[in-house]
DNA sequence: CTGAAAGCGCTAACAA
DNA sequence: TTGTTAGCGCTTTCAG
């Protein structure tokens, strides 16, 4: 434990012009940031010219030679503006809101990754709001945003929290969601994710497929079944059965085990699963039953997380760019915030191919 | 997309006490949000009165038949009070930093959820500063958190940023470390779950173990390794090999081959992992050397992720309680900020013994 | 019991 | 080229 806090922070002489008058009204000897003020007293000049030259726009309004006195002065007080006065001030903040379901889960996380990369470069800020657990904890996600703010990033997977954010006004990006009422959109082309996982079956044989369908209100899910039900079905194949599962690797499990089981008429010979996830977990159902993967049933995934190499066989499964996502959300919230057009943006997947998928037997 | 923003949205009528006066300096017909000033207007109070009331300190100085009008007006106006001001005029922000390695990775993403869990029950706010990756974007975590900050809570794995952070007289938490310049710490036992681990091996008859250790330079890392060494001399056994990983399956795939591969004089018949990702390398090395787990080689992993009951055999680990790591480090820092004496925690962990570790051959 | 007023640190219009 | 000044919305004495 270290000594009691405050102490021996050394504040800089003062170079007040009156000589060595102590700050305006300050009342007892607690060592305080430094203020634009102390800048201007210390650099000889008045604290307007202090954030003129700081706030980058005193060319041609400020002497060369005062600019660079005043960048000393800033620098050796070791100077930080106080944000919330120049909040104050502006009334904006440069912060945006990340509305996702939680960090846990890669895919948000590298979202958060993504956005806040750009965000940064652009002197923004980022806070988040994890919207479904957190979310009878703080019923309104602006309290949680402790500021106010300049937009907002929602991803498609929080849809109750979405009301909340309508109607403030605000600049709106979402993420991977066919919502129209929005500034602007980024999507993953999932629907396309899934005709290549369809394609690939198809190619292989199948013709009768199983899917494992995240329990799970979103629009990329519904757009995960309906692509693979309609990609399958002009390529001749099928769904023969549709299982729903809980997000997890125990919910793939329970499922992929009820598909799976001997019994049924037309036994599926591909599992196709909305997330690695359930894919792990239709790979243990698949050796609990005595079923080889890929010889004996085939099983695809949905996302690559680290989860997807990690088990074995590894898993055929679909990249999502998901830093990616992120960062456009950000750049399409800043086009917003300042006035540019956003295009809606739509990036692109791809299909890995590996080890979980194989010749229908 | 939606229409333009701002439109539409309805300013209740001004109940100015003056008339229809428009609010003073207003230059446009920009719909503003309501500010404490119009809340007392339509209160028919002073300004003064609505911070008392809304703020909870009127008891013995506000009539309750004013409180409940002022709070009405604030109801109906759909007042919120800007946070920018109030921080502004306190100069404290209600906010903390909390610093992680990144996201990405379960283990702290929980760090964050419990941390927010009890920051917002605390109306605090938490702002993230993702250390590794970022810091060259964002040399600077202050210019990170957009806001001044009440307080720092650290991981050990960012210990190049750190040095930032100290100096600032912050109150800091540090987590995981065993780092003594803070004024509070909260700490997993680590210790105790690698004494588990060799416990449970050398119960299972085991003596040679090789460790495969993540290459992080972090006290948690240090601190695995150490224990282990520890707890196996102690009950007879020994570390025949220490074999350093990139922190992956890729890395533990690489390292457990190495360790694995026939021709050492003594072989391990078990090999400890400081993290599951490591594990799951070692399953898939086991796997392609043709031992079998557990029955040829025993693996045991760190952390419980996802990722441990993915796998098959499913990983023998330690469970960390991340969620109350990040739960206990807000409170620390709440302690710290309100003046009481945080006392240092240290959490307990759990082996759970499942299907990857076996008596030795 | 309530109102008036000061001022947190900053930006930007306006003066000099 | 530089300084003066008026607030941004809020909390908090201090008067009434």
């Amino acid at each position: 434990m270290r000594a009691s806090r405050g102490e021996g922070v050394s504040v800089p002489a003062q170079h007040t012009r009156d000589g060595g008058t102590p700050r305006r009204h300050q009342t007892a000897a607690r060592s305080a940031r430094p203020t634009g003020h102390d800048v201007a007293d210390a650099a000889g000049v008045s604290q307007a010219t202090v954030s003129l030259v700081l706030g980058g726009k005193w060319e041609g309004r400020v002497s060369p030679r005062t600019a660079e006195a005043v960048r000393a002065a800033a620098r050796t007080l070791g100077y930080r503006p106080n944000l919330a006065a120049r909040t104050l001030r502006l009334g904006r903040t440069r912060t945006a809101l990340l509305v996702v379901p939680a960090l846990t889960g890669e895919f948000f996380a590298a979202v958060h990754q993504g956005a806040v990369e750009v965000a940064t470069s652009h002197d923004f800020g980022i806070v988040l709001y994890p919207s479904p657990e957190g979310i009878e904890k703080t019923p309104d996600p602006f309290a949680s945003a402790r500021t106010a703010l300049d937009g907002v990033i929602a991803s498609s997977m929080a849809p109750d929290a979405l009301a909340t954010l309508r109607g403030e006004g605000l600049p709106l990006v979402m993420l991977d969601s066919d919502e129209g009422d929005c500034d602007a959109t980024v999507n993953v082309d999932i629907a396309d994710g899934m005709r290549q996982v369809a394609a690939h079956l198809l190619a292989l044989g199948h013709r009768d497929v199983a899917h494992l369908a995240a329990d799970v209100d979103s629009w990329t899910f519904t757009a995960r079944a309906e692509a693979l039900a309609h990609a399958l079905r002009a390529g001749g194949g099928a769904v023969v059965r549709t299982e729903r599962a809980a997000l997890s690797v125990a919910g793939g499990l329970d499922a992929a085990t009820r598909v799976l089981a001997p019994g049924s008429a037309r036994t599926p010979t591909a599992v196709v699963c909305d997330d690695d996830l359930l894919a792990a977990g239709a790979l243990k159902a698949a050796r609990r039953l005595g079923l080889r993967v890929p010889e004996e049933v085939s099983v695809t995934g949905f996302d690559d997380l680290t989860l997807a190499t990690a088990v074995e066989p590894e898993l055929t499964t679909v990249a999502l760019p998901a830093q990616r996502v992120g960062a456009a959300g950000m750049e399409a919230l800043l086009a917003v915030v300042e006035g540019r057009p956003p295009r809606p943006v739509r990036l692109p997947v791809r299909l890995l191919e590996r080890g979980s998928t194989g010749p229908r037997p």
